[in-house]
DNA sequence: GTTGAGCGTT
């Protein structure tokens, strides 16, 4: 069985809770879980995904029966390269809601605070005052932790491009790393596909997608303003109007909303 | 081609 977090949490009265971080992007807890068990009895491993597209978030909890045991697996896998990446393993801080841990052991059942359910960073990240000079040049550190396009992508896609958000990606996505033996496992399951993604296989038929190879840059403006994309109004076709016939008129007299 | 430094779900 290795439906681990489908139906929520079975039971966490009596566990130890470890984080794994740093682990892949596409690690499962199938592939946590003998890892884990095997310094131990897991009785679960759950990985946080995202609701919309469902990938882990690179994290993981693997909660222990005993903290002997979770503290081995701690000191044995932490620092282990799974699926090519080196994982981290330790104890929880906090519940799964939000109740204080302590060595992965849930001390208290919740700790509500007034209105608030739970701070996402109670403590501050490292913090490093160091010159201004040093700001600026560590300005590629971003706070983009992975999900930071996919908040963009909702705001931006609330309503307006809702229509298209299914099968946006593969499932498959692209594995061909370096991978443990379970590629093997893996493989084996794809393999029921059949052949390859039939869809997609070759490219236009069109070898010149810029058919404005020989046009001279002066349709551009001289306010700057080009136009990307030439108004297709069909005002020039049927100034008059819609074309009758093409889609019936729909009269509104019946029904004005 | 796919991010990353963090604490969780029926």
């Amino acid at each position: 069985m290795s439906h681990f977090g489908r139906s929520g949490p079975p039971d966490i009265k009596d566990t130890y809770s470890l984080l794994v971080l740093n682990v892949t992007f596409r690690t499962t807890a199938d592939d946590l879980f003998p890892l884990f068990d095997k310094y131990g009895k897991v009785v679960d491993v759950f990985i946080p995904r995202d609701r919309r597209t469902g990938d882990s978030r690179g994290f993981a909890f693997v909660r222990y029966k005993y903290q002997d045991e979770a503290q081995k697996a701690v000191e044995k896998l932490d620092g282990r390269v799974v699926d090519g990446r080196e994982i981290m393993v330790r104890f929880a801080k906090y519940g799964p809601n939000a109740e204080r841990i302590d060595k992965g052991r849930i001390l208290e059942p919740v700790q509500r605070p007034k209105g608030r359910s739970r701070s996402r960073s109670p403590r501050p990240r490292h913090r490093d005052h160091r010159d201004k000079d040093s700001r600026r040049r560590s300005r590629s550190r971003s706070r983009s932790r992975s999900r930071g396009r996919y908040e963009r992508d909702q705001y931006r896609g609330r309503d307006r491009d809702n229509r298209h958000r299914s099968r946006s990606r593969s499932p498959d996505y692209h594995r061909g790393r370096g991978r443990g033996k379970y590629d093997e496992d893996r493989r084996s399951r794809s393999r029921s596909h059949g052949s390859a993604s039939p869809a997609r296989r070759s490219p236009s038929p069109r070898r010149s997608p810029s058919p404005r190879r020989t046009t001279p840059p002066r349709d551009a403006s001289p306010d700057g303003r080009n136009h990307k994309d030439r108004s297709p109004t069909p005002k020039s076709i049927s100034p008059r109007g819609r074309r009758a016939g093409s889609r019936s008129p729909l009269p509104r007299s019946d029904a004005d909303d």
